[in-house]
DNA sequence: GTCGGTAGGT
């Protein structure tokens, strides 16, 4: 039965194999007049386009610095402006340390920042922002902590943007309790008022350490407080509830969107909510997803097939998933190394340690270089089978490579200790990862293995709960 | 005139 949904769904991949390669190529009005709408779902979808007619696409005006790409380039230009007399405003440095941000060069942006500030460039709550963003990334969040003192003294008064880089900088650290502290401390004292992104990165937070309920909550209280949830909001939760399992309240919430707040789903949406459907095996749903994509005129992306590549190899239809990346080549899509992690994956999950070797071999001859998550799924693979030599190898291996072990890699490596009972070896290595200044958790990492929370706060592991939601809002009122 | 957020690997 399985087996004939499967190939069915790869048949309709196939089948629309046009339409989903030229789908972005079209004007959207063009698509709307000509779009097919099914039977089943022609009121659901006929909603839905008409949401696509009111929404509007206008792009925003682009500055000049956004155009380069280059370090080298930006560094120079940053160069020629501080040595230009009279100085350029504040806006122009600004936006090219945001440039460098969206480089991901943070380390250097700081410096830039600091040169800024000893040159006597005006500095604004823009550029502390950007400033402040650049450490929470490296992981640093206390400095931007300090950097917010500065702010002070600088007569910077700090805005909702500075606020959410922080509240995020502490999510991605894993500080839930002082993000959540920081969030209603904001809230009491009325330092800013939360928009809708310092709302989603608190909902993030919530969602990373499994609080769906508490994220739902803190939905509610948006709408109380008169901020309009947005596609991240309902995406975030959404994606959080189907990757535990909770497909029908993620449906629940898709329509409330949908339906209520008139929010129009996106490619991020609906792969989160095929990937759930894929995880409990609901086939025929997925399809329907997928075709409901189709009369709406979303086009699945890379990542919306990749879905499709876990599912059929977590099935043990690897076979199938290598036909699907077929159809991605034969599309015109070129898979990227996220595709093949997810199949070398597929073996492994199999036992099949020379097929994943295969494909892990062939990465070089396709123009893809393996990243740590190939070797973590090689590594990973091992571990199933109990081959802990291999998988130690697999693991030097990667600083050999030149990368570093990240999170996922050590809990793998650190749950395969554990299950040969290695759990002396276990905890060196974990300790080994903190001197290493792992300290990021991401929230597979955190299901996997409860010893992890006990080693990384006691108090979260012994049940000290987030306040309820009902004590923010008295909070809010006060 | 600029800045922030959502989908992949244990």
């Amino acid at each position: 039965m399985i087996s004939r949904t499967i190939s069915h769904l790869l048949a309709f991949i196939k089948l629309r194999g046009n339409f989903f390669t030229n789908s972005f190529l079209l004007p959207l009005q063009n698509h709307l007049s000509s779009s097919r709408l099914g039977l089943e779902f022609s009121s659901h979808t006929t909603f839905l386009a008409s949401l696509h007619s009111n929404s509007n696409s206008s792009s925003h005006p682009r500055s000049k610095f956004q155009k380069v790409t280059n370090l080298d380039d930006a560094l120079n230009m940053f160069d020629e402006m501080i040595q230009r007399r009279p100085l350029p405003s504040v806006v122009q440095f600004n936006q090219l340390l945001n440039a460098v941000t969206k480089m991901k060069h943070f380390s250097c942006c700081l410096h830039l920042f600091k040169q800024m500030c000893v040159t006597g460039v005006p500095v604004d709550e823009y550029s502390m922002s950007i400033a402040i963003k650049c450490c929470c990334q490296l992981y640093r969040t206390n400095d931007g902590f300090a950097l917010l003192c500065c702010c002070f003294w600088r007569a910077v008064v700090p805005d909702v943007f500075i606020f959410s880089t922080l509240l995020d900088g502490l999510v991605l650290e894993d500080r839930i309790l002082e993000a959540e502290r920081l969030f209603k401390k904001l809230i009491k004292h009325r330092l800013c008022e939360p928009n809708v992104v310092m709302y989603n990165t608190m909902i993030k937070g919530l969602c990373k350490f499994g609080n769906n309920v508490m994220a739902i909550g803190l939905l509610r209280l948006m709408d109380e407080r008169g901020c309009k949830a947005d596609v991240v909001t309902y995406n975030t939760i959404m994606d959080s509830l189907c990757k535990d399992k909770m497909i029908d309240d993620a449906f629940k919430l898709f329509k409330e969107m949908v339906f209520e707040k008139g929010i129009l789903p996106n490619v991020i949406t609906y792969t989160s909510l095929i990937c759930g459907l894929c995880n409990l095996g609901r086939w025929e749903e997925v399809s329907k997803m997928l075709k409901e994509m189709e009369d709406v005129r979303i086009s699945p992306n890379l990542q919306t097939f990749t879905v499709l590549v876990d599912a059929f190899c977590k099935e043990g239809k690897v076979d199938d998933a290598e036909a699907v990346i077929d159809i991605m080549v034969e599309r015109g899509e070129v898979p990227n190394i996220v595709t093949y992690n997810t199949l070398i994956d597929g073996y492994c999950l199999r036992g099949e340690m020379s097929k994943a070797r295969t494909v892990f071999d062939s990465l070089t001859s396709r123009g893809l270089v393996p990243n740590v998550i190939t070797y973590s799924s090689l590594l990973n693979g091992y571990c199933k089978n109990l081959n802990i030599e291999e998988a130690m190898l697999m693991f030097h291996e990667i600083t050999k490579n030149g990368l570093k072990p990240d999170i996922v890699t050590f809990s793998t490596m650190l749950q395969g200790l554990f299950r040969v009972g290695r759990c002396g070896a276990a905890r060196r290595l974990f300790d080994e990862m903190r001197a290493q200044g792992q300290h990021c958790f991401c929230r597979s990492a955190l299901k996997s293995c409860p010893r992890f929370l006990q080693w990384i706060n006691p108090k979260l592991a012994a049940g000290w709960c987030i306040m309820p939601i009902s004590m923010w809002i008295d909070n809010y009122s006060k």
